[in-house]
DNA sequence: AACTCGGGGCA
DNA sequence: TGCCCAGAGTT
């Protein structure tokens, strides 16, 4: 995609999607890293069912540190990965109180090195909870991205390089939520809806299946 | 790059 | 049943 057809994409998204969110329930950050945490492998309706259960009484890492493994387990059962997620939101909930003051901490560095948390994640908590400029590239944004051609690349890595390229920073936080509606709602991983899609007449995709479709 | 963790939704 | 899914960590 050149500039114009980048600037056309986004106002377009903007037109279509707005500025509603799509995401996780949260009141604190700690509670939004909690959230992500369990968003891995999982629906975001199915964590926030979880979450307004279990953040009633354990919304702090003080209050998280008052289970035990195995009761953590249980009250996150329903959002798979159980086993992992129980021992990484622990863990994670202890060092926020061992190395950060009890706060969730606001840069790449710090938050990844938290077990449980890895690129995407801290992308979702900077951008979400402190308000900070960031694309977090799930499976819907990669999925996206490198169909329209707005930005392309083999790994998470590399398209979210090429979306801080080629996008102004004010939209990196819109886009990346636009862009997963976008990918549930239309740009599905399977039978994408492209008829009916507001995008189809500047996807590299599409293009490149006219043109093959024209040849014969 | 490939593999594992895992319960739930859907065909 | 079998396949897929808003990831992260290890090898």
């Amino acid at each position: 995609m050149n500039q114009s057809e980048i600037n056309e994409t986004l106002k377009i998204l903007q037109d279509v999607y707005g500025t509603q969110k799509c995401g996780l329930d949260f009141n604190s950050p700690y509670e939004l890293l909690i959230a992500t945490m369990l968003s891995a492998q999982c629906t975001d309706v199915r964590v926030n069912k979880v979450t307004a259960e279990l953040f009633k009484d354990y919304n702090t890492p003080e209050k998280m540190l008052s289970l035990t493994e195995g009761e953590l387990r249980e009250k996150i059962k329903s959002c798979g990965l159980s086993n992992t997620k129980a021992k990484n939101i622990l863990k994670t909930s202890h060092l926020l109180l061992s190395e950060f003051g009890g706060e969730v901490p606001k840069t790449m560095k710090e938050l990844t090195s938290l077990p449980g948390v890895g690129r995407k994640t801290a992308n979702v908590v900077m951008s979400n909870a402190f308000g900070i400029p960031a694309i977090a590239v799930d499976t819907h944004v990669f999925r996206v991205s490198n169909r329209l051609g707005l930005a392309k690349g083999k790994n998470v890595l590399e398209v979210e390089k090429g979306l801080r390229q080629n996008l102004p920073e004010s939209r990196w936080s819109s886009a990346h939520h636009q862009l997963i509606w976008h990918g549930r709602k239309i740009c599905s991983a399977r039978n994408p809806k492209c008829e009916v899609c507001p995008l189809a007449h500047l996807c590299e995709t599409q293009k490149l299946e006219h043109s093959q479709s024209n040849l014969k």
